[in-house]
DNA sequence: AATATTTATCGTATTATTGCAATATAACAT
DNA sequence: ATGTTATATTGCAATAATACGATAAATATT
């Protein structure tokens, strides 16, 4: 049905969904780089550098406001992004929690 | 158009989004988590620990064995399943190459 | 052999996602 | 005021993802 039953299952594993979701696409993945890389905000030039129309751009960076993992400042007729270091670190540490479980290195299954 | 454009993004952008998509479903997180838990195989009590139909349940580990995340042995009529520690540790690397980035501490955007 | 059990696959309905043209909105420039 | 620039929103088309009933395939059980 392209619904996801997100009732059965804890706050965790959903939480953990979600926020995956939103890395689930390149171009949201290139962006980050790009805030990250410039190391402060950018205004402006991301249609050009990541190379999708101007609408489809605006949709992924809704979606990265969205999780909280950037923020948008209005400069103007502009406006500039950045990563949000606080909720960067909380989406890491999620990650961390979940990759980070010890598991078996037994190499017979079964 | 639902298509990404994945050719125009670089390798590692496309494959730390084809990741996080597998970790974009509550139900697969479950499933891993299962796995873990019992630290050995798990043969067909999926279904009834998830709560989705048999299909859907199939379906997710099918997508789960397409990243390698696990692997299946066959048990007669069951098949077990289980982590695959090696894969395990490859996608864990690739989430800590992006989420251990530095990212800037300026609380002042601009 | 006949039946039961277990998992995979097929088919299909429904919703979600991606992408962009067109348009709206808001600030800046002249 | 008018035009320009920058971003968001709307609307739509196409593809992807989710879920499950029905069925297939393979082994176990009786």
């Amino acid at each position: 049905m392209g619904v996801t039953k997100s009732e059965i299952f804890t706050d965790y594993q959903n939480e953990l969904a979600v926020a995956s979701r939103v890395f689930g696409h390149p171009a949201r993945i290139a962006i980050l780089q790009h805030l990250i890389k410039t190391q402060t905000c950018v205004c402006g030039d991301l249609v050009e550098v990541i190379g999708l129309a101007q609408p489809t751009i605006s949709q992924h960076l809704k979606e990265l406001k969205n999780l909280g993992l950037i923020k948008g400042n209005i400069e103007g007729a502009r406006v500039c992004y950045c990563i949000d270091a606080v909720r960067w670190g909380e989406i890491k540490k999620l990650f961390e929690s979940f990759l980070g479980q010890q598991v078996s290195a037994s190499e017979e299954c079964c």
